[in-house]
Formats: C-alpha cells, structure tokens, sequence
DNA sequence: TCTGGGGTCCTAGGACCC
DNA sequence: TCTGGGGTCCTAGGACCC
C-alpha cells in the first residue's frame, strides 16, 4: 500500500489530502516518524527519522498521533479484495502482501490484466492506493512494486530478472541496511550487478551465511533468508514482548517497576490469546546515554501468567539496573514456547492455580472494560501514571466505560 | 538529527553432556 | 599434565524489516 497510515488518515480527514503529513506523534514527542505523505517527503522526511528532525526540515507539515486500530481495519479489508483473486495470501505485514497467482490466467488474465484489475477492485473498495509487483520470485516481486510506487504496477518478465536488478543500488535488496551497505561500498559494490558479477565463495568469506543469501539476491533468488517460506504459510509468533520509552528518563524506582508490570501485563495477555507459555523472560533498559542491555532468564516452568512474568522481570531488573542510572527505556520480551503446557496443571502448587483463576477473572474485566479495567501495576504505579498506562491510541469512549 | 515499537534471523561464547 | 569432538541449550548483542 502506498504510503498507508497517511493515506488512512486522509479518509478519515478529507482536508489533508495533498499536504505535508506525518504520522508518528507531536513534533517535539520522543519518537520517529511512522509514515510521511509525499507532500512531506519532497522536504526530505521519511520513516524511522526522528519526529524532532522531521519537524525541523518541515515545520508546516501536520503531525499525527497514529490510529492502530485503523490501520489494522484497513489492513483487513485490504486482506479481503487480495483474497478474491488468489488463496494463496500472505500478509507479509499490515501493508504489504504477496499473492501466488500460479493458475489463475483463466481466472484472471494474463499477469498485467490481473494486476490492473487488482489494482481498480483495490481502489475501488478500500479507496486506497496500491503498488504492485509482477515477478517469478518473491524478491524481485517486492522490489518490482517498490519501483512501481506510487500507484503503479510493474512486471519482470521471466529470464529479466538479472538484468531488471543490475542498474538498481543494493540498498534496495530486502536485508542489505546501513551496515551491509558500508561494507560493500568499501568492496567498491554499489549496484546490484557489482554483486552479481562477484564470486558466491568470495561473498562467503566475507560475509559467511548471509554473503551466500546475497549471491542468491543479487540473482534475483529467495532462497536462504528471509523468503524461503511458502506463501501463506501460517507460522505463529516465535516472541511476544512490549517495550516503553519514557517520555523524560527516569530512575524513580517505583514508576520503572510499575512500568514493568504493565508491560508484563501487556505481553501475558497475547501469551494467553495465542494459548502461549513462555519459557524464556527478556528484560530490555536503556539508559539516558543509550547503552542498551539485555538480560534473559529461562524459567524451570512456563508460564502465561501476568504476575509470574512480573516477577522474573523484577528480579532482572534489580539485580541489573545501576541504582539511580536514569533509564530512558524498559522492555518485556517472552520467547521459547513450551508444548508442555498440560503437564504443567498436574504438578501446579495453589498459589499459582490462585493466580490463574485471578488472572482469567481479570481477563474478562478486560475485555468488557478495557484494558486498563483491572491491572497490577494498579497498586504499584500510585502517582505515576505515564501516557501509557492510560488510553495509547485514544480509543473513543474506552476510558468512560471504565468502573 | 537524537534516535519508537513490534518482530525475525544470525553469530558467538560458555555450560554441560556423552 | 596438558588437555578431543560432537551435540544441545542458554544468553547477549546486533542487523534488519515495516
């Protein structure tokens, strides 16, 4: 989709269209920039520049807080025009997707019939603007729509890949950031064809594994990487966490504990909406300076349970943070997930079997109240009550139902 | 510039086991 | 006294994506 949240946005507020927008938060927020409209970036404003920097170099733009529950809607609806003209679907995030066509030409037509017709039925039903890439792989169909942007549509013909890469830079190679891009501009590589006329095992000694995953790129190949999956394949999450940033660093130790048992809170609820127990507990701290650590501990048991994640992180978080460090950022990350989930009930001791049935009680406080209905940080967070904690995306009338 | 939040994948080292 | 080889699990950090 083209330039999405923005584009959302302009359907909910008509008087946008055409101006310089950002998405992401207030211009002097902590944050980075989530979408910016074309209006925008013709002042040199894209995504993941910090909301300060962008409003220095486009002080007219209008900066919003972004609606994730309307992208998400969207994002659906989007699911549903591509459904029609292909099952095999993948959302490869809210959007962006692939579709395998294989057998569709009497269906559909030939691929650029397809595609334009994609493209109208897209425009027609969600009143968005798409881009769309034809190709033989899954690679060369993402760059292929990232050339067509915006609102275009643009086919490789089959045996054109190498030759359709060849004059592009390898930055637009899906994995190739700042880092893989310095280093191959030291090797003298700068357009995808450099790459393609080097040796696969030169590549392999200097960048092991992944310099054969470019070799395989620059040809335009999905294997090894990212794309070695089928379309539509449905792999579960393989980690759940949450992170904040608080809006002034702090080392007040009872809002950084508060903050951590929303955040645990946050995570235990989608473990148990996915029916997860999580092995593995990950605490994240910034600090003012940006150093970043991370400690991890594996539970002996499992666990989806608020309070238990709680704990865990507590206890890294005490035995880690340098007392009195100003802490710009916390985060909660659970992975390793157990299949030994039934086995667990037999042996559980009652304090846990408590937690459980307070924990399902609290559930479903939460899901007719909101989330912010019942919580344990609650009896922690007293005066301190971050942005967070309350209502983050201003979901209308939520707060006012609350008991 | 002053750097979000949610993810995936990879590497490397150490503990531990046989 | 001078210390193998293979495997798995765990932890920490980093590149990268949207």
């Amino acid at each position: 989709m083209d330039a999405f949240f923005v584009s959302v946005e302009e359907l909910f507020d008509s008087t946008l269209k055409g101006k310089p927008v950002v998405v992401g938060g207030r211009p002097d927020a902590r944050g980075v920039v989530s979408a910016a409209s074309y209006a925008a970036r013709k002042f040199g404003v894209h995504s993941a520049m910090p909301l300060r920097t962008a409003a220095k170099l486009c002080p007219q733009a209008i900066f919003l807080d972004g609606h994730p529950e309307r992208y998400r809607e969207y994002s659906e609806r989007v699911y549903e025009v591509l459904h029609r003209f292909s099952p095999l679907v993948e959302m490869a995030s809210i959007d962006e997707a692939y579709l395998d066509m294989t057998g569709t030409a009497r269906l559909h037509g030939p691929p650029l019939e397809a595609a334009h017709r994609l493209h109208a039925r897209m425009k027609a039903d969600t009143q968005l603007n798409c881009s769309i890439g034809i190709a033989s792989s899954r690679l060369v169909a993402k760059i292929c729509s990232d050339q067509a942007k915006p609102n275009g549509v643009l086919w490789v013909i089959p045996g054109c890949e190498a030759a359709f890469l060849a004059p592009l830079d390898v930055r637009k190679v899906p994995g190739v950031g700042k880092v893989t891009d310095e280093r191959l501009h030291a090797l003298g590589i700068r357009k995808v064809g450099d790459l393609a006329r080097l040796e696969e095992d030169f590549l392999e000694r200097r960048f092991g594994k992944w310099g054969l995953a470019l070799a395989g790129k620059s040809r335009g190949l999905d294997a090894g990487g990212w794309f070695d999956t089928g379309i539509g394949e449905d792999t579960g999450p393989k980690s759940i966490s949450h992170e904040h940033t608080f809006s002034e660093d702090t080392a007040v130790v009872a809002q950084l504990e508060a903050t951590l048992a929303r955040l645990c809170e946050k995570v235990g609820r989608r473990l148990r909406e996915h029916g997860l127990r999580a092995r593995t507990v990950q605490l994240k701290l910034r600090y003012r300076d940006f150093t970043t650590i991370t400690r991890a501990e594996t539970l002996e048991r499992p666990t989806d349970l608020d309070i238990e994640l709680f704990e865990e992180a507590r206890a890294l978080f005490r035995r880690n943070w340098k007392a009195g460090a100003q802490v710009r950022l916390l985060g909660v990350h659970a992975s390793g997930w157990s299949q030994e989930a039934a086995q667990m009930d037999l042996i559980d001791d009652g304090r846990h079997q408590r937690w459980q049935q307070a924990t399902a009680a609290a559930d479903k406080l939460r899901d007719r109240y909101g989330e912010s209905a019942v919580s344990l940080a609650a009896s922690l967070r007293g005066q301190f009550r971050e942005r967070i904690h309350e209502n983050p995306v201003g979901l209308p009338g939520k707060s006012e139902k609350k008991p």
